[in-house]
DNA sequence: TCTGGGGTCCTAGGACCC
DNA sequence: TCTGGGGTCCTAGGACCC
């Protein structure tokens, strides 16, 4: 019997819907839509929408003026990081401590609601790992009443998009076996890193399918869409991945923060105050790293919607408030001569930190 | 319907240096 | 008179993900 590297996906259901219905038992049924300020008369996105408001049309990312029009009766709430933070924290501590062929697993988090497991050095029998899939679902709805999909495969890209066919509250398994089985026929979006735009030029290759980027020319994709992501999508055709479930804690690059405006910012003092005020916040972000910022980053989104981005770097790194105030609001001074005086939508700051000892 | 907010990584072109 | 080739850094923008 080959022993194959298995590689697990875990992924919550409807992570903050579910974590807002566990703290209100009486919203159980209802179709509940988080997002924004939990105000549906305000600009604002949906971030999850349970399974009921989902029925009505309702989905991720979604204005939420939409999403009330579609599902009236839904009952809206705030996005509450905090709430979602401590949450995910005691799931993955969950993960974290579970024994595979008798040794701890490896875990990488991905994110709020998502992480890869994989078994530790020195490991033994592994036995079925739909067993053990089984296993981490029933453990994770213990400690957190959270329920979650696996997904497993001989590769972290498999056991990923395997999660999918398992949702909600189920197990799936994808190997090389079965990878054009179930991926060869489906479109190139299906593949984890392909969104709208890279399968247009896909398509203009003639390649519409999994399987026809399998059995596609990487020369070809390495001409027209790069050196290293075309040989990345072929790679990615195949099912091919080859990097390591790696437990090394996330260490951010930067932090940013954003704002879209109830109203649109209409005078330059409007925007400037914005940015400086913005700065501010991302500032207390970098502090809490340990890390000075390095470059400075700007976002405008005007309207009618046009974004634009400037960006600098600083003759040295600093904490200085008043230095990356006036950083930030200098790069207010490149924007294009048409977009100075449009309406203001959005906008963003971000502060590159610089890399801690040793890099990254 | 009128489009979040947090990120990462890649590419291309220009400036500059040797 | 015309023109190397390699390298790094900076900036703007594109694409993607959760």
């Amino acid at each position: 019997m080959s022993d194959p590297r298995w590689v697990l996906h875990v992924d919550l259901d409807q992570f903050i819907a579910a974590v807002e219905v566990l703290r209100r038992p009486e919203l159980a049924g209802r179709p509940v839509v988080v997002g924004g300020r939990g105000d549906p008369t305000e600009r604002g996105v949906v971030a999850t929408a349970s399974y009921e408001a989902r029925a009505f049309g309702v989905g991720s990312g979604m204005p939420l003026r939409l999403a009330a029009r579609k599902c009236p009766d839904a009952v809206f709430l705030p996005v509450d990081k905090e709430a979602y933070d401590a949450a995910s924290a005691e799931v993955m501590a969950t993960l974290r401590g579970l024994e595979w062929g008798g040794v701890p697993v490896v875990l990488e988090v991905l994110g709020w609601d998502e992480a890869f497991l994989g078994p530790g050095a020195g490991h033994g029998d592994l036995g079925d790992p739909r067993e053990f899939a089984e296993r981490v679902r029933a453990a994770v709805l213990a400690a957190t009443d959270l329920h979650c999909s696996v997904g497993i495969g001989d590769n972290k890209l498999r056991a990923k998009i395997a999660t999918d066919f398992g949702k909600p509250r189920g197990v799936w398994q994808l190997t090389e076996d079965t990878w054009f089985e179930v991926m060869g026929e489906r479109p190139t979006t299906a593949l984890w890193g392909i969104g709208a735009k890279t399968a247009r030029k896909l398509a203009a290759l003639g390649i519409d399918t999994v399987a026809q980027l399998a059995s596609s020319d990487a020369r070809v994709l390495a001409a027209e869409l790069g050196p290293t992501m075309g040989p990345w999508y072929h790679r990615l055709g195949r099912g091919a991945d080859t990097s390591p479930v790696d437990a090394t804690p996330w260490v951010p690059r930067a932090h940013g923060r954003e704002e879209t405006f109830q109203q649109d910012l209409d005078t330059p003092e409007q925007v400037a105050a914005a940015v400086r005020a913005l700065t501010g916040r991302v500032l207390a972000d970098i502090r809490a790293e340990g890390r000075p910022a390095a470059r400075v980053g700007l976002k405008v989104r005007f309207v009618p919607f046009v974004t634009v981005s400037r960006s600098l770097t600083l003759p040295e790194p600093t904490y200085d408030l008043a230095v990356l105030e006036a950083a930030a609001v200098s790069l207010l001074d490149r924007l294009d001569e048409r977009d100075r005086g449009r309406p203001v939508r959005l906008l963003g700051v971000r502060l590159e930190m610089v890399p801690p000892e040793g890099g990254y």
